[in-house]
DNA sequence: CGTAGGCTTGGGAGCGCTCCCAAGAGTTGT
DNA sequence: ACAACTCTTGGGAGCGCTCCCAAGCCTACG
């Protein structure tokens, strides 16, 4: 009968557990956290009546005692989240649900608004709220980041806010990843290659240009400063940009987009000229995301791999509270990049 | 000085509110809870500690003590969560993280695979790890829905399972939504009109089905069944069903399809066969996505307010814990069904 | 045979908070 | 002047677990 296995309305205790296999409440919370100083006999009896209680440990109790959470959190702010919204929400949140998924480790979504709410949130994950924090997609003057480092909360970025982060960080190559766009193009033939960039205070976007510039430079291209146009990333900054580059160098043959939203204002933008993609002038973005499969014609793009850099964050997170637990002050701040793919289709 | 504020590592507890507001703990407790049992002069005093020692109350404590957790869940079944991903799963987030954004309530993002995993989870759900859940993209036959309210764990789901679905949920418009995109046709002049359905074991998009046989009744045109090809929801599914289509109604002059993507699959079929879209056949979709807008053409598409989904769905969560604590056994199950919008652009 | 040391084990203390009872203070009514 | 209330307040008990100390048992060694 279901009624003997709780009693008057609640859930097992580890007091239960422990009574009905004949132990010490102690051992019992031995045997289900996994300590080895368990007998085996006694190990198997604690096991036994776990499953027959269908016990399942209360995470409160234990968050006070053990003075932990087991619970980190996943800070998005909340601006950019339609921003990004794309495949990028999701593909993180898969990423790090996957590196989860082994853990008894539980994930919080926080939205964070402006910088005020952010300082106060700070405050609040600290109380013992959570373990550690995931930051995504953070400007390079969120204080944030800088508070969470003080009040000693484990936390990995992604990306990085600047040349010389000091958290943990996870990137991916945008170096590499424009510049292996750009080699895409002058491999083709093209040789009046323009790019729009995205914000350039966002260190990513920085870094596309400098691949953009590498690569030119490398194939010993005239590095026209005419062929540089900033943008926000939006799809409207993009057909502006568009605009400039079509009237300052009208003999521009093709375009690297530093997001594939900007690609979409660009190509906009090319088509009522009158060129053809790819044509007149071929066009590569940046994410791979549905607007580049879906775009006409379908999008060369250079993808990052999202969901990996989810789960390495969240990989680096739970080592960085691990080590944290045990004492290893002074450990190594892994910096971690990876690699980037030109994923090709017919817009190039 | 920073140290002066905090105890050896730790962060001030409502013990130290207390006394240094020269008050009792239970007083200090109340005065944190809002309680109207106070005075104006004492809770001004510990109002006054609370600030100056940046008292956060320890979450662990309070669920430990109070039984509750302060936390939902959204589950979101991981198989589908590429599927879903456009625009979907970040704005039913921000929806939820809008109606919790002046709560004290936390979000936990719980990633359920197979339904092995979705069983266990409802032991972990229930295990006093949060106050209620919030279920997106339910199928019909997800052991999980039944479990969690069996266990008295108060939920919402989004959308319905079935016809007489017994859990509080919200929903859009599914049947008008239908109705109003196959309308748009007939005033336009469309007399060939088909429809590309998803999975109908899915309950939205069996009423979109139902929306367009009752506009196609409604309007006294013939009701063929060769104008209906059923699909999954896939872009190749919606190819496949796209070249059905033709081959069994050449003459076809509009097609609804149930989600957008589905629609680019026909519309890469249409052009194949050399259509003109929305010339020879107009085209409609399903879900207003990032797709629809950067189709080409444009595709008018029926919009769901994701977002307000989101939102609804807390409130009604919330209101579900809390007449669950405050004792009210009998309360009806809400059932809110949101309107869907069609927005027109050029593909019809 | 005595003692040191290794394994297991039980259970007290305490994490920080909420709930609730009882006591003190102040009011009102008779 | 006293009983009956109301409004505030303090603080004990206890939520379920982890940490850790001490005790009980064995085995090994001098």
């Amino acid at each position: 009968m279901a009624a003997a296995r709780v009693r008057s309305g609640g859930r097992p205790t580890l007091e239960e557990v422990a009574a009905r296999a004949g132990v010490g409440r102690g051992t019992a919370s031995r045997v289900i956290n996994g300590s080895p100083r368990v007998s085996a006999q006694t190990r198997e009896a604690v096991e036994a009546a776990v499953a027959e209680l269908g016990y399942v440990p209360n995470r409160a109790a234990r968050a006070l005692a053990g003075n932990r959470t087991d619970a980190i959190a996943l800070v998005v702010p909340e601006s950019e989240t339609r921003f990004f919204a794309e495949p990028y929400f999701s593909d993180i949140v898969r990423g790090v649900g996957a590196a989860l998924a082994d853990t008894e480790m539980q994930l919080l979504l926080t939205l964070a608004g402006n910088d005020r709410e952010r300082r106060r949130l700070a405050q609040y994950l600290t109380a013992h709220r959570v373990d550690g924090v995931l930051l995504v997609s953070v400007h390079a003057d969120d204080p944030l980041p800088d508070l969470l480092e003080q009040l000693g909360m484990p936390s990995v970025i992604s990306g990085r806010r600047h040349a010389a982060e000091t958290l943990p960080s996870v990137d991916s190559d945008n170096f590499e990843g424009a510049r292996a766009a750009v080699d895409h193009f002058i491999s083709r033939g093209r040789r009046n290659i323009a790019t729009i960039t995205g914000r350039l205070d966002v260190y990513g976007a920085q870094r596309r240009l400098d691949g953009y510039r590498k690569a030119i430079a490398t194939a010993g291209l005239d590095p026209d400063e005419r062929l540089i146009a900033p943008a926000d990333f939006s799809e409207e900054g993009g057909a502006r940009a568009m605009r400039e580059l079509l009237e300052r160098r009208p003999d521009v043959d093709a375009v690297f987009a530093a997001s594939d939203v900007m690609a979409a204002g660009a190509r906009h933008v090319l088509r009522e000229s009158g060129r053809r993609i790819p044509d007149d002038v071929a066009l590569i973005g940046f994410d791979d995301s549905a607007v580049a499969r879906h775009m006409d014609p379908p999008l060369t793009s250079v993808r990052q791999p999202i969901e990996e850099m989810g789960r390495t964050m969240t990989r680096v997170l739970l080592q960085e509270i691990a080590s944290r637990s045990s004492g290893d002050a002074a450990r190594e701040r892994p910096r971690i990049v990876l690699p980037t793919e030109l994923v090709v289709r017919e817009s190039s």
